[in-house]
DNA sequence: CAGGATCCCTTCCGATACTG
DNA sequence: CAGTATCGGAAGGGATCCTG
């Protein structure tokens, strides 16, 4: 286990890691490319408040860390497919278990603001 | 379980919640006050590159949340203390799940990204 | 169809100075 | 000690136009 003293490293390595998943793009996109490959149209539709520059650049820095892998069908007009790695599908465990958190406190989390926000009169 | 569709909505709620969870410093703040509460002063020594202001401003939206709570003791010079709440505390679990991934695939990602770089000439 | 390139606006965030 | 207030640079990210 990482003791949070190394995470508090400026330097720590896994902090670009966990960056990465706490991005929101890309924590979107690996959820819609869980159960099938999606070419690159299909993806943009499927996120549909994502620009098309976002998607290029999240899809890059995705493949550049392994977690995507991206396939050319040299076909007119081309064809590209996206797909999760098996290190992009072994992280779908700890990602679930976080939505699974947030889907459970929403309603707790929610009360909280409110009654912080009211307080602030 | 929340399915990809209603995250892919942008106005879902469960979306500002992971947006808080994967921010940076909320992560680090977070894992920091797990063992036990902390003073302003002893948690900007121990993140020891976060600036006032961002300490000061993340710590406010983790107790709007309800993630954390804040005590002030009316002393001169005055102290307040910082807590994570029962709320709080339960999001360690999924959060710790992640930083083993992280910790565990580091050397994979870490590959990944040298193969990538090296092949971008 | 799948991007690359450019422009430009907003938000983030660090540095600094000040206060009860 | 534990903040608040203000300024300004850096980065994030949308809109638009262009191409193999």
């Amino acid at each position: 286990m990482v003791t949070p003293r190394e995470l508090r490293d400026p330097d720590c390595p896994i902090r670009s890691v966990l960056d990465r998943i706490g991005d929101k793009w890309s924590f979107l996109l690996i959820l819609t490319l869980a159960p099938r490959p999606h070419r690159f149209g299909e993806l943009r539709r499927a996120v549909d408040d994502i620009s098309q520059r976002m998607l290029t650049q999240t899809l890059r820095s995705l493949q550049r860390d392994g977690l995507v892998d991206r396939t050319v069908f040299p076909t007119t007009p081309p064809s590209v497919e996206y797909r999760l790695t098996a290190l992009g599908l072994s992280l779908l465990e700890p990602m679930r278990g976080l939505v699974a958190w947030a889907d459970l406190q929403l309603p707790a989390i929610t009360g909280a603001r409110a009654r912080f926000d009211a307080a602030q009169v």
